[in-house]
DNA sequence: GCTTGACCTTCCACCAACTGGAACCCTTAT
DNA sequence: ATAAGGGTTCCAGTTGGTGGAAGGTCAAGC
């Protein structure tokens, strides 16, 4: 298989993939044109790392999970906790996000949001810093 | 005020300032020996950008803003209108992560956690990538 | 007067995770 | 012959800063 016919399989980028080689995640054959064969063990990496990406795991969390793939003797729990870890994360990531939402959305409701100069919105922004 | 003292009462980072000058935030005199001479308004304007950013709006949308704060004969609704832009990524993201949340929770109850090597979550990420 | 330590300065490099673009090679069809 | 549509490398840029080196400045203590 071409690039191409990886990016379109795996549902990645061709720039993505040759990323993702560079960062040691693949290493695909050469054939005598200098273009990259991917094997079948190829693709499945990169469908794999795709879809941990989409799931918010990083790179390096990508790295870790993709070991643990490759070693048949590993033990769930260790990949468990990189999950956990991962879920973790995501809710705290989601609390913030809520927490802007919140004073932002009060912000929102309080401006008039017509023609007039005076903005709640900015008032606040710009309040008094500390002493 | 010197930088120190700026960082101190806006929160923010020296290093940051730094930045925030670089890229046209403020511009602060400078005295005889180099160092940057800070006004009120310049320390006004850092807290202003302090608070901006952490309700999640980019540097470009604090450019704005502060366009904005500089305007006094601005419209309440043109800042509204960037607030409410705001408003709808910061759903967007929470959107997102509340979706990976579940499935990657989903994933996690569902593995056992323990010494053996059948894990769920690698089954579900190693899964047969389309035709 | 000298040193020490806390400040300040600039500049350059780096982080994540790609993405865009230039300049060029290979293959196939017309 | 040439044009389209692959592929290749490499360099630079993105966002929003952060870390560190190398060096200038200032105030206090001895």
């Amino acid at each position: 298989m071409n690039i191409g016919d990886v990016a379109e399989r795996s549902g990645l980028p061709a720039k993505t993939i040759r990323y993702y080689e560079d960062i040691g995640f693949i290493c695909p054959a050469r054939s005598a044109n200098g273009y990259r064969q991917f094997a079948q063990k190829d693709l499945h990496k990169l469908t794999f790392v795709g879809r941990a990406r989409s799931l918010g795991f990083t790179i390096e969390d990508c790295r870790t999970l993709l070991a643990l793939y490759e070693d048949r003797g590993r033990a769930s729990a260790d990949v468990k906790r990189v999950a956990q870890q991962n879920l973790a994360d995501i809710d705290a990531k989601i609390a913030d996000l809520q927490d802007m939402r919140a004073t932002l959305s009060h912000l929102v409701t309080s401006c008039a949001g017509d023609g007039r100069p005076d903005c709640p919105i900015l008032d606040t922004l710009g309040g008094a810093p500390k002493a």
